[in-house]
DNA sequence: CCGGATCCACTTAGATACTG
DNA sequence: CAGTATCTAAGTGGATCCGG
């Protein structure tokens, strides 16, 4: 899960902030958890995530509501704003894969 | 220029740094100069025009070239590379413009 | 004209430890 | 389970001054 190719940190078109177009991959089909959130984004740290779910959430991407119960239980969810960025989301995911190797070229030219 | 519609920081779409898509869109007519550039762009410091210039140049969007003659004339140029990249530029702003005002509503909502 | 050099404020990401 | 508190390191944007 999240492959090096699609919203990897070589791409330059980001939404929201570092982890924010992967969130709302992962939250694509339908609403998950905070810790189900935590699984395919590997290596994010809880703080962090929760950064962005907060920004998300500020923006009006997600929606955030707390279930009723004994045991703790948050969800996540996509709201129509944060679906209708999928379209764009797709758009640059699309343009990332297509010009990957260019990508790549210019970044190892530069470096030389 | 830059009205406050298009690419501001409110959009949660970002290309490049800060100010490469706008840079970006200056390009979209054709080769600029460097002090060309800082005019739409208002407010922009020199130093700051000079590193997402470099970070473009650096990720195969634009091209830098220094013309000949006794007075300094350096050209600022897409790339077919960034040319491509008006596209995926294209959606993100229309995305944005068509949900400006649920953006604001969402920002204002989360601020009370 | 087109920057580079320096310094600074602010933000971001992350590591680590702790909590209702 | 779903976070918060604290700290640190690194990056980003910008102001100001200087230079070929």
């Amino acid at each position: 899960m999240f492959d090096p190719v699609c919203p990897s940190d070589l791409s330059p078109i980001r939404f929201a902030d570092k982890w924010g177009g992967m969130v709302i991959r992962c939250l694509e089909g339908g609403p998950r958890r905070f810790s189900e959130l935590r699984v395919p984004l590997r290596g994010i740290t809880a703080k962090v995530l929760t950064q962005s779910l907060r920004t998300l959430e500020r923006d009006g991407l997600i929606s955030r509501t707390e279930m009723a119960g004994p045991i703790r239980h948050v969800e996540y969810e996509l709201t129509a704003l944060g679906r209708s960025m999928l379209a764009p989301m797709d758009v640059a995911c699309a343009w990332t894969a297509e010009h990957w190797d260019e990508l790549i070229d210019a970044r190892e030219a530069a470096a030389s």
